[in-house]
RNA sequence: GGGCGAUUAGCUCAGAGGCAGAGCGCUACCUUCACACGGUAGAAGUCAGAGGUUCGAAUCCUCUAUCGCCCA
């Protein structure tokens, strides 16, 4: 930058050029890369790799701007940071859009076929693929592109396959029939958790079930009366009073007019319905169970897709399972079946991507045997190895551990990781391999691959460690593997962080990551949820348009309570824009005032509102760090806020204001170098205009990030002059006080009697000029003896008598009511503390310390209300 | 049914035993020379309720109410 270019800033921050231009430099630069040769401490992250349909969301920007202001800190500190970035496949997500873009043709995936499908979606990746990685770079996060990886990539396949081969060989994957969630939009079936549970108000329809040859019967409740056509048996409690008799007999199910039998199970809830229910193995889980324990036939009645089959009988085959429950149940009532209907309402399973019903469905599937990696991964936690933060997450984490199932891996799509699985076409002997194997190794017959493909967090599970070129040796993976962080939503817990850890413990013998940040789910403003059909979303470009990134990212931060949901507020993301433009501001009056010629700091001859500004940076400087070392964004955000903008603007920055006139060159120097430190303090939470402004600096280098953070170098700190400005700030603020009290115009100057001759001359004797300005007074003087208050409009600050000498009279009775409302909220306070004090327990069992603040608290509010009361008294004998 | 969290100024939220806080909004004054996306000053609170522990409770404990989320 010319000296010219550096000299002129505009008026007000236009984030849009400095956004462009800074993210465009540091990838030029490369200033995100990672270096494996380094002999710096290295800090790692992974990105939550988000799909690659995604289009990116405040939860994006809340999960990724966070991290990024630990990247930024440590890359200051002198880390070797890396940061990897990447998207996911999202199986069946890309899979909807492929279906939804072929029906639209009015085409579908079995007509054009695998290759075909797959040519297709591969196509929509290259496509729309990267909008989320572009969207990503406006955040201006540190990512190290030049390691970014897709899940479906050729070393990721490799990866997975890998990973299925080994778990299997080792038994911890296996084929089994079993009855699955299905989701018969989707066509595939869904793990446990993908499942979400509502509460859905339907009905309990009571059913009779009679002997044959007698005309007894029993009466079965259920909330899904079209599965009966599947039922085989009945089931009963074994010490049900009521429905002993029944015990080894058999009933007639109606509409099928099979027999069958009445068992008695334990598991049969008592007080369910009637006691008595109806036992469908192939379509309820608890019914599964129960049926594999009593050999139970399994009939299925209901197939894949939500409709009816052959088994339900010629009447409803064909039917959507939906239209069918209604006939069953127009048809049990015409027969004189059907009991009675109650109204009932229940948790039932809908698909976590299009929301519809969910249907148990009996098949054979893959799965992962979990308990062994489970236990592993829970021993991790517990030695503390990985450490979640807030730390409440642990029990949530435990808690599903705990009752951990068997997880189903195995979807009926075509987008994904393929599951490496042969069977040959003769003997229909499975083989497990990373390649296909070329004929049956038992009978040498043909071989075909499984059809399915892999859960998608199967492969997202590998990560951490696949990203780095695992199962190669790489640099990478030596280098940066176990990563440091992973900063992720409470709502993947158990989809992705729980299966990290189990997968790098198996297969790298080492944690994932040490440190798990959980944050909040962002809500709009009333705390709702943000969903496209409540029209309640807050689009992060947008945001960023409208209030620059620099502003979004520190809203975000400042909203940031680990633990917390965020109720996300444009208002408050107005106010930051506006801190923005302040520190724009603040660094424009700097470059104005700086002289020509390099000037050096002389520590030694350091005027006060320097030694001030200096002693409050390194305090600053240490609580910054304290914050973002326990991730409390919002309390960093909090501090750098406060201090640039109470401190920096509008006490440092005023009360210099004299001295640059008179042309300090020292203050000159002192005041650059301030700023440097605050924009390197403030670059993690806004990179983009501290970076701008520090080169407009003298003697800036390449990059800000590239700088060195700010050390709280403790020869700083300085008692005295926090003292000293703590006074003059209490001096000039009581005179603006009582001059807004006395509607007093600033042109109208006045002049200020300060007591306590001696003390108060040294405090403020060398500040006259600044505390002229900043209060709006003429003329200074210490005296011993404060004159009556007949003549001066009195004040106190701190405990020093202050007197404001006024051009016209002073209104006596005015002046009176205005000390003596002070009198009572003075009297109050001490009140307060004096009931205290007077309690002997007090004294006795509180701490020394507390005991002598509440002491000297009490004198000065003393003697303030002595002055008080003088004041008064004078007025009074006018 | 089990678990977690919330309840503090008009709004959004901090504070986790020792003076009840911030931002926004509001009121009044001010276009003073970095900034009106600004300055100065001000008003505004039964810290959800009831008990308890403590010299002292917004803060710790118990219960209640209301709201939210997760799991079954």
């Amino acid at each position: 930058m010319t000296t010219e270019e550096k000299k002129i800033l505009e008026k007000s921050y236009d984030p849009k050029p400095v956004e462009a231009k800074w993210s465009k430099f540091w990838l030029d630069n490369r200033l995100f890369e990672g270096q494996v040769k380094s002999s710096k401490p290295k800090f790692s992250m992974v990105l939550p790799p988000p799909n690659v349909t995604g289009v990116l969301h405040m939860g994006h920007a809340l999960c990724f701007t966070l991290p990024d202001i630990i990247v930024r800190w440590k890359k200051m500190q002198g880390y070797n940071t890396m940061w990897l970035p990447g998207t996911d496949h999202a199986s069946i997500a890309v899979h909807n859009v492929i279906e939804q873009s072929l029906k639209e043709k009015g085409l579908s995936r079995e007509k054009v076929g695998r290759e075909e499908f797959l040519r297709l979606a591969w196509e929509w990746k290259k496509k729309y693929g990267g909008v989320i990685t572009e969207q990503l770079k406006c955040l201006g996060c540190s990512l190290d592109w030049s390691r970014e990886r897709f899940t479906l990539d050729e070393g990721f396949c490799k990866a997975v396959n890998y990973v299925f081969v080994s778990l299997y060989n080792e038994g911890l994957i296996y084929r089994d029939y079993y009855l699955v969630n299905r989701c018969p939009r989707c066509q595939t079936v869904l793990s446990d958790i993908e499942i979400e549970h509502q509460e859905v108000k339907g009905h309990l329809w009571y059913i009779r079930y009679p002997l044959p040859d007698s005309s007894e019967e029993l009466v079965v409740a259920t909330t899904r009366p079209e599965t009966m056509l599947g039922d085989t048996a009945v089931a009963v409690h074994p010490d049900d009073e009521r429905y002993k008799k029944f015990h080894g007999k058999k009933v007639l199910l109606p509409l099928q007019n099979r027999l069958i039998p009445v068992i008695t199970d334990e598991q049969v809830e008592r007080d369910f319905g009637t006691g008595a229910v109806k036992v469908t193995p192939a379509h309820d889980p608890v019914d599964f169970e129960l049926g594999k324990k009593h050999g139970l036939e399994q009939i299925i009645v209901i197939d894949g897709s939500g409709h009816m089959t052959e088994a339900a009988g010629e009447e409803f085959k064909g039917l959507d399972r939906f239209v069918c429950r209604e006939k069953v149940v127009e048809k049990l009532k015409g027969l004189g079946y059907l009991v009675k209907v109650e109204d009932y309402s229940h948790a039932v399973g809908h698909c976590y991507r299009c929301k519809t019903i969910i249907e148990p469905f009996l098949s054979w599937q893959w799965f992962v045997k979990i308990e062994p990696l489970a236990k592993e991964a829970i021993k991790a936690v517990e030695d503390g190895k990985i450490v979640f933060i807030p730390e409440n997450w642990t029990k949530t984490y435990f808690d599903w551990m705990y009752k951990i199932h068997d997880w189903c891996i195995s979807r009926q799509l075509w987008w994904g990781h393929r599951i490496p699985a042969y069977y040959c076409e003769n003997c229909h002997h499975i083989m497990v391999a990373m390649d296909k194997p070329a004929a049956c190794e038992h009978c040498g017959g043909p071989v075909i691959q499984d059809e399915d493909v892999l859960d998608t967090w199967f492969s997202s599970a590998l990560w951490p460690f696949a990203t780095l070129g695992w199962p190669e040796e790489t640099e990478d993976l030596k280098v940066f593997y176990p990563t440091d962080l992973m900063s992720t939503g409470f709502d993947i817990i158990f989809f992705w962080v729980a299966r990290m850890i189990m997968m790098g413990l198996k297969f790298m013998k080492d944690v994932p990551f040490k440190e798990v940040f959980i944050n909040g789910l962002v809500r709009d403003v009333k705390k709702r949820k943000m969903s496209k059909s409540e029209g309640n979303i807050i689009d992060p470009l947008e945001m960023i348009d409208k209030y620059g990134t620099d502003a979004l990212r520190f809203t975000l931060a400042s909203l940031a309570v680990p633990g917390m949901d965020i109720a996300l507020s444009e208002e408050r993301m107005a106010g930051y824009r506006a801190f923005a433009n302040k520190i724009w501001n603040a660094s424009r009056f700097v470059l104005m005032n700086l002289s020509e010629e390099k000037t050096e700091t002389d520590p030694q001859a350091l005027t006060l509102p320097n030694r001030w500004i200096r002693s409050r940076l390194t305090r600053v400087i240490e609580e910054l760090n304290d914050s973002l070392k326990n991730y409390r964004f919002y309390e960093a955000a909090e501090t750098i806020y406060h201090f640039i903008w109470h401190e920096f603007c509008d006490w440092y920055i005023e009360f210099i204001k004299p001295e640059l006139k008179q042309g300090n060159k020292n203050t000159q120097a002192m005041m650059q170098d301030t700023l440097t430190q605050i924009l390197k303090l403030l670059h993690p939470f806004m990179p983009f205009i501290t970076e701008e402004l520090w080169h407009h600096l003298p003697g800036s280098g390449l990059s800000l990030l590239a700088e060195t953070w700010p050390v709280a170098d403790q020869r700083w700190l300085d008692e005295e002059a926090e003292e000293t400005m703590k006074f003059l700030q209490e001096l000039i603020s009581e005179v603006r006080r009582i001059r807004a009290e006395n509607e007093l115009p600033v042109r109208e100057k006045v002049n200020l009697w300060i007591s306590d001759r001696d003390k108060s001359q040294k405090l403020a004797g060398a500040h006259e000029e600044a505390i002229r300005l900043l209060a709006g007074v003429e003329r200074i003087e210490y005296v011993t003896e404060m004159p009556s208050a007949g003549h001066l409009i009195k004040g106190v600050a701190g405990t020093t008598e202050i007197g404001l000498q006024l051009a016209r009279s002073i209104d006596k009775e005015q002046e009176m009511e205005r000390l003596q409302k002070e009198l009572v909220r003075l009297e109050e306070d001490l009140g307060k503390l004096i009931v205290r004090l007077e309690n002997p327990d007090f004294k006795q069992k509180a701490p020394q310390q507390v005991v002598a603040e509440h002491e000297q608290r009490c004198q000065e509010l003393e003697l303030k209300k002595e002055k008080l009361l003088k004041s008064l008294s004078e007025l009074r004998e006018l």
